[in-house]
DNA sequence: AACGGCACCTGGTCGC
DNA sequence: TGCGACCAGGTGCCGT
């Protein structure tokens, strides 16, 4: 489910409500994450102080007094804001109890996605540290990109959804950056061109900035922190609409396999 | 080193 | 109505 935009929508949706909280209570009602959430956590979490909420990637940092809590949401999880205490729902695998009476709660079907505390710097977490740049930042520029898919053999939509190359490009967006770019997804990557470069790096910061302005995409089961879904999804013109005319020019959106994603792309605006 | 493929897990949908 | 196959927004790890 969530990719850049989602996580930075759920960031602004709870950041509000709990910056400055101190942490009464961490509640946990099942373990089984993607990685096994430490039996530890809890206890060193509780009392303290939730300083400030960040977004690296497709993870939540909460900055606590001495160190961090991490939150990815995997493929279907969400994060909102309670303002009392609910009856848990299946799924509801978390909760973070607030000084105020408000409560975090963590819902994750798949359970994909991970808890985890650290006292090291976050930059120097293991999952944190070999990743690429944030795209919405001047790290991320066309020089990077055609430098980084030079001599790459790979697809270069597989290159844009590495994260060690640039973070938070998931399927969604990859599908939709490489579409107002203008780029065949299966192209190799060192043929991209100088001009290409301009225009995917540019397609992926706008694709990803008018997503976020929208409160991202909700196709399934999306919320925001304050529990409503997002927009974006209006604004799709290829993902999801394989065998729908193109938005463009009206050819058939088509549909294939990349690296056992779905990709959709229109043979007429995107050519091989 | 780079690349492709697989696994992790639940639930919804589709075809028989 | 039931059942199996297949698919889904992510990503670490494995073998080649």
């Amino acid at each position: 489910m969530p990719e850049l935009p989602e996580v930075e929508t759920t960031k602004r949706g709870i950041a509000p409500h709990i910056e400055g909280q101190q942490i009464s209570r961490v509640s946990i009602r099942d373990f089984r994450l993607r990685w096994p959430i430490e039996e530890s956590l809890a206890a060193w979490a509780q009392d303290q102080t939730i300083h400030s909420v960040e977004r690296r990637s497709k993870y939540l940092i909460l900055n606590l007094d001495s160190g961090a809590l991490l939150i990815h949401l995997g493929m279907s999880g969400n994060l909102r804001v309670l303002f009392d205490d609910p009856t848990p729902n299946k799924h509801d695998h978390f909760d973070i109890e607030l000084s105020n009476g408000t409560r975090l709660r963590y819902h994750d079907p798949r359970r994909f996605g991970a808890f985890m505390h650290t006292v090291e710097p976050v930059e120097q977490h293991a999952l944190i540290t070999h990743l690429g740049p944030e795209p919405l930042t001047d790290a991320f520029t066309s020089d990077y990109l055609y430098q980084c898919s030079r001599k790459r053999k790979t697809k270069i939509k597989t290159l844009i959804m590495d994260a060690k190359m640039v973070v938070g490009v998931g399927n969604i967006y990859a599908n939709e950056a490489l579409f107002l770019a203008g780029i065949y997804p299966h192209k190799q990557a060192g043929r991209l061109t100088k001009a290409e470069a301009v225009a995917l790096a540019e397609s992926i910061k706008q694709v990803l900035a008018k997503a976020i302005e929208q409160g991202g995409t909700t196709l399934k089961d999306f919320v925001g922190g304050d529990g409503k879904p997002g927009y974006f999804a209006q604004s799709l013109n290829v993902y999801g609409r394989a065998g729908l005319p193109c938005l463009v020019c009206g050819t058939l959106i088509k549909e294939m396999r990349t690296a056992n994603r779905s990709t959709c792309y229109c043979t007429q605006c995107q050519p091989s």
